[in-house]
DNA sequence: CCATCAATTGCACAGCCTTGCAACAAAACT
DNA sequence: AGTTTTGTTGCAAGGCTGTGCAATTGATGG
């Protein structure tokens, strides 16, 4: 009598009623879709012809409930809107479909809370693995993944020690590059613009900026004016482009930041790019790459990234390989002096 | 003895292995994790302790099986990288979560099999329903999804004549609008910019607003000069623009084809806009607003949208009440003279 | 003290599928 | 022809949960 009582609706047709009209056993009908199972050409004919008419297609629910296995990989993920986060989980999805599996997309957005529910989720429904592509989830809640015979892929988060699949990207690499390449284009007062979300890669890549200016013998200012996003950057620019020694040259954690950050400084501070100010960002979103921009940057191999999750998915062995670490490219546009 | 065979790993715990520990019938367990069934106070704390220590999840799957409802939605999506897509796929994925859903992303991006096959996914799973955003399922799946009790809606394709709940935008006063809106602003040579895709959208937004010039006696050139996307708005303008007597107001189908129109016409005709050349978006994506475009154009009511199919989902009865037509709202920004 | 009632609990079945096992038929071989 | 091999097929059990029904319990009222 509860609210949530819903009349079942018509009940779907059954591997009885498929058995039944082809006249074979309700065996032959699983066989005809076990893939490597034993059937005669001709009871499957008969089985997919009286499917076809019956409409019937098989539950994917009791298969899984039998294998302990659904074919669901959960992706946790937050700020899906972002760029590079529709780029992910647009590959992932693809790819993870491509090796016959499906992606539940849970949405983090929000309270940690949320990382919580979604995790539940991910143990209610018995996926094959989950795949955290933001927040950080509860060290007990993974150890229960795990416990359960579910696995675990964290995305450029290291956070959590030991037990669960790391892959991540080279960040401390790229940044120390990016400083590079700003003092070849002989920038000398530097800056990063970054946002508060504090994750572990933009941390990373702060730090390793960092790191590598001061080996110089360089002072870097970092800038952190709100979340991760256009609006932070053009901020960023704001508070930096105001004081009397401004930068030279900066390198923004993310692409969202340095397009915001550029767009600012054009407008606001009529500087041009790289003419009074080098600007360097990270992911290569499409937008890095539009006429207006032109953004020098670093690509996220994000096709590389799923391709080490359909790798590990498909591996037999728990063995954990330690954390895998991949490579960026920068790409080189225009907003750097060569 | 085929690659497809895995081992179980570990089985995960199950009611009855909480049931033995809290002492009580594995009735009592499920009791305890559905609303509104009948159980003491006390057996429900056993019950709860138990299953906390040991790490019990209810399982959806068997639950599911049960009910014929697995509380899965399928969102059948393609292109999920541009803006808008990631804009509807984050929005649905959370509001659809706050009502108890948990979201399956089917990819159907490429051939037109794809949309088949993440159909019969939808079917595999027993989803609750199935959200069409893009490509044109064909209607015989759509017939199977409806005798077998699930509900199929379709977002702004409203090519399938009855049966599906159909949610769509008002593309037709919209793109009337924006005729108005450039007339209005003195722009005399029209234009439409638009894709090769021919979605439902699209076709709708071209037609009705060359009607629209049509009735005021006025001429309109469309240019489809590939993809829905940025680099088809650039080649549109690179078309359209290299002609004697070019356009001076413009209405792009989609921002991405705006933004895309607009860096063309200031990077490689020097053109200013608004005082050159008026431009028209559609979507309202987070990009139109950036700094450097401020674009004019229509909101696309994502939250909406996905409100109606939140609505369609919690309603009991299958009644057919038509597609649900939503306004879409004009966002004055500054590519179109007041 | 007994009857009545409500609340709780356990049993057993249903829901849909996969698969080991045994039975069976047909084909291949000696 | 008899025997072994190979390939099919059906039976039945198992996987996990929700729920109708009946039984039990405790409380309430006369």
């Amino acid at each position: 009598m509860a609210k949530s009582k819903r009349k079942p609706k018509k009940a779907s047709v059954s591997a009885n009623r498929v058995a039944e009209l082809a006249g074979v056993s309700r065996s032959a009908v699983s066989r005809t879709f076990t893939d490597g199972a034993s059937v005669s050409a001709e009871t499957r004919a008969k089985v997919l012809a009286a499917a076809e008419r019956l409409g019937y297609h098989v539950n994917h629910l009791a298969r899984g409930l039998i294998h302990h296995r659904s074919g669901i990989i959960c992706l946790i993920v937050a700020e899906m809107q972002t760029p590079y986060q529709a780029a992910f989980v647009d590959m992932a999805t693809r790819r993870l479909q491509a090796i016959g599996k499906v992606v539940m997309v849970l949405n983090a957005t929000g309270q940690p809370a949320n990382v919580e529910a979604a995790l539940r989720q991910t143990l209610n429904y018995r996926a094959d693995a989950t795949v955290v592509v933001s927040g950080s989830p509860p060290a007990s809640l993974i150890e229960t993944c795990i416990e359960n015979g579910q696995r675990v892929i964290l995305i450029n988060r290291d956070d959590a020690a030991a037990g669960p699949h790391v892959v991540m990207v080279d960040n401390d690499t790229a940044a120390r590059e990016a400083m590079l390449m700003l003092r070849r284009a002989g920038c000398v007062r530097l800056a990063v613009i970054s946002s508060t979300a504090g994750t572990p890669s933009i941390i990373a890549r702060e730090r390793a900026f960092a790191a590598a200016a001061q080996e110089q013998g360089l002072e870097v200012q970092i800038v952190r004016a709100g979340p991760t996003g256009y609006a932070a950057g053009a901020d960023g620019a704001r508070q930096v482009l105001a004081l009397s020694s401004r930068p030279e040259g900066v390198f923004c954690t993310t692409d969202l930041l340095a397009l915001g950050f550029m767009d600012a400084a054009r407008q606001e501070f009529c500087l041009r790019v790289p003419e009074d100010l080098c600007v360097i960002g990270f992911d290569d979103i499409p937008e890095a790459g539009w006429l207006g921009y032109n953004l020098t940057t670093f690509r996220q191999p994000i096709e590389e990234i799923v391709s080490q999750i359909a790798q590990i998915l498909e591996t037999e062995d728990e063995e954990d390989t330690g954390p895998r670490c991949l490579p960026v490219q920068v790409v080189w546009r225009r907003t750097v002096r060569p």
